[in-house]
DNA sequence: TAACCGTGGGC
DNA sequence: TGCCCAAGGTT
């Protein structure tokens, strides 16, 4: 839930959920559409299907535990090196590379002296973290937290309080004057993207209590329907048929809808 | 490698 | 008001 996505926003989210599954068996229990739909607006959905799949995993292979081994857990669906590394640290106590942005970026002040980290995680970065990471396993999962904390909430990326840090003095980059970011950070494209289709169209799916008629989706004459805000927000869209397609397609392709008897689209089941 | 994948708070 | 950004992963 806390890949890409801020602290503040998961935590009801995160609460619910471990209330409805606590553990991963009661998870991989439940449909996977149940998933889709509890993770709510968080965004980036095929989160919540991996999270089942992961749960899936654990509860067939690893008798329903969460595996304590960064291997073990990098080989998750949906879990990639930070997640992996992160689980291993501060779940387990083991010695392991935590990489987020937040330790990038401290990384790249700290030690670099640029204003950002390089637009994608290098193998120099890697590298550099894993260098300083205390080899003593009690002390490496400290030193993961504590450099996670201060660039959430010291070295921050638009502005950072550099009078506050502990380590000002050591700082590459304020001894070079704070010199501006080198590369201009691109903005995804949002407005008018398939990717806003598909957001849409999965709220209508979460807020359905079951399948919905295609013809639902693709004519504003419903407003009155159970579901009727999120449709709403659909039309507002005014999305071509070609695209709404286009979206439901790559929907149906990576899973988080299925086709149901009528010619309809559901969460999957 | 680079593109793709959501959402909403804060400046 | 837009735009930046957030405990990334997969293809």
């Amino acid at each position: 839930m806390l890949q890409q996505t801020p602290v503040t926003r998961v935590l009801p989210v995160w609460q619910d959920w471990l209330l409805r599954w606590p553990d991963p068996t009661a998870l991989a229990q439940a449909p996977s559409g149940e998933a889709v739909r509890a993770w709510g607006r968080l965004g980036y959905p095929r989160r919540a299907l991996r999270l089942h799949a992961a749960a899936t995993l654990m509860a067939n292979e690893h008798d329903g535990e969460v595996p304590g081994s960064y291997a073990a857990l990098l080989s998750l669906p949906g879990v990639g090196s930070y997640t992996a590394a992160a689980v291993a640290a501060f779940a387990f106590g083991c010695r392991a590379t935590v990489v987020d942005t937040n330790i990038r970026r401290v990384h790249a002040r700290l030690i670099s002296g640029t204003a950002l980290p390089a637009p994608a995680l290098t193998a120099a970065e890697t590298r550099l973290a894993d260098h300083l990471l205390p080899t003593e396993p009690g002390q490496s999962v400290r030193w993961n937290a504590a450099v996670m904390e201060l660039g959430a909430l010291i070295c921050t990326a638009r502005s950072p309080n550099c009078a506050q840090c502990p380590v000002q003095e050591k700082c590459a980059w304020l001894a070079a004057g704070e010199p501006a970011p080198t590369y201009q950070p691109k903005g995804q494209a949002w407005a008018g993207t398939d990717r806003q289709v598909r957001g849409a169209v999965m709220a209508v799916l979460r807020a359905a209590g079951t399948g919905l008629q295609r013809g639902l989706l693709f004519a504003p004459a419903h407003s009155e329907h159970p579901v009727g805000s999120e449709l709403a927000r659909l039309y507002r869209l005014n999305a071509e048929e070609s695209q709404l397609e286009r979206a439901i397609a790559g929907l149906l392709t990576d899973g988080l809808a299925q086709a149901t008897d009528g010619g309809g689209i559901a969460l999957p089941a």
